[in-house]
DNA sequence: GATCCCATGTGAACGGCTTTTACTTGAACC
DNA sequence: GGTTCAAGTAAAAGCCGTTCACATGGGATC
């Protein structure tokens, strides 16, 4: 709340400030208390002190306002992934771990953009693919494995895409099946990223990149 | 009166026949049609030919008839995959590839209630963990894993639960991420079956069950 | 500085949904 | 035949999304 200066209205004069940023933030709350699914745009428009309609002049309709939070999440989610590969530094190895343990915190971060980037939109094929945002993000990982398998001889390297694919999928996987909400925590007292870390290892093995080094990645002992 | 015994009221002497059995298979069509969110109780009664309260004579709520769905689509999930594992025969590796593929058939063949079982669920943290049906899915997973795991020398033979949570969260995120109303199927041309298969046999070698098969998996040429 | 314009917000309304309440019905049992 | 109780109905309250006609006031124009 420190923004004391007149952030509130610097995106043109507005009669409320700058009410479409104002119902996506309450959008983002609402999401992660009642889940994607108990999102009310009504609700959304009562937190911030307007009246049911305001949201129309903003939104197309409620969709597009998930798809909005989707689509910045997509932007977030982008940047956190890159960040954390960091062009492959300081190597691959040790990137790619980065880039999932990155890709486990923005799922437990920003549950709420997660659920709609890849629960709620697409929901029933409507409008999800043309989001070039969620292209940037795959990119950042297909990139990623690109300068993975460069370490394997031609020979024997897979396509990158769809090493990406099983990278992705597996750390979707995770991110789902063990988000914290869900029951499995207890009867799985491990942590997401112990999950996906050594499922990683595991792969990367069998792709032939990895000397040899943690054998299995659960190595007891 | 003459027993008859017709099957449409064998339940008890309902009014309607037996509504309770109508309403879950209603609920699987407008799932199957307008996606789990899209979902609405009255519709399914209107489907049904009963008023918008008769349901609640036979569930205690929306969400409790929506878990019913994703109870019995945890039996038939697990049934099917046991069927596909089918003892680890002819051989453990054969099996759980067969698994994989019994994984994404079910996916794809009942789409509304994977949906649920997944997604409606557990929405916000309710109450999805008390669903025995779905441990007996998962057990069939561990079960295959723990044979296959069996072929390891017990010095670098991983925890055989984080083995099925690997091979679990890969499947559901191929299952997920590439499911055929997800826009990704037009940028990757290949079928959630290669993607799995090819992703379960690098696994699969790096964990060091796998002779030297088809390395890879996807071998050029 | 007065005036007009149009983006932004309001209020009221429609239809649909979930859920509860009081009621009706009719099959099963004695 | 009469009673009972599960199973269905009707009506209503309260929520939601969405649309419409209308109000308002900040900024551009003269």
């Amino acid at each position: 709340m420190g923004s004391s200066d007149n952030e509130w209205r610097r995106g043109r004069g507005y009669h409320h400030g700058n009410l479409r940023q104002v119902l996506l933030d309450a959008a983002g709350k609402l999401i992660e208390q009642h889940g994607p699914l108990g999102f009310s745009l009504a609700e959304a428009a009562r937190l911030a002190g307007v009246s049911p309609a305001a949201p129309y002049r903003h939104f197309r309709d409620r969709d597009a306002l998930l798809s909005e939070v989707a689509r910045t999440g997509f932007e977030r989610f982008a940047a956190q992934l890159e960040t954390a590969w960091d062009n492959g530094r300081p190597t691959p190895l040790q990137a790619i771990e980065n880039l999932g343990r990155a890709y486990l915190n923005f799922a437990r971060n920003e549950p709420a953009a997660y659920a709609v980037m890849f629960q709620t939109v697409g929901e029933n094929g409507k409008e999800l693919q043309d989001m070039p945002a969620a292209d940037h993000a795959f990119n950042v990982l297909q990139k990623a494995t690109a300068e993975l398998c460069k370490a394997l001889p031609a020979a024997e390297r897979p396509p990158s895409r769809l090493v990406s694919l099983h990278i992705w999928a597996l750390a979707h996987g995770v991110a789902t099946l063990l988000s914290e909400s869900r029951g499995e925590r207890r009867k799985v007292p491990v942590s997401p990223e112990e999950v996906l870390e050594s499922g990683m290892l595991i792969y990367l093995k069998g792709l032939g990149v990895l000397g040899e080094g943690p054998a299995g990645g659960a190595g007891p002992a």
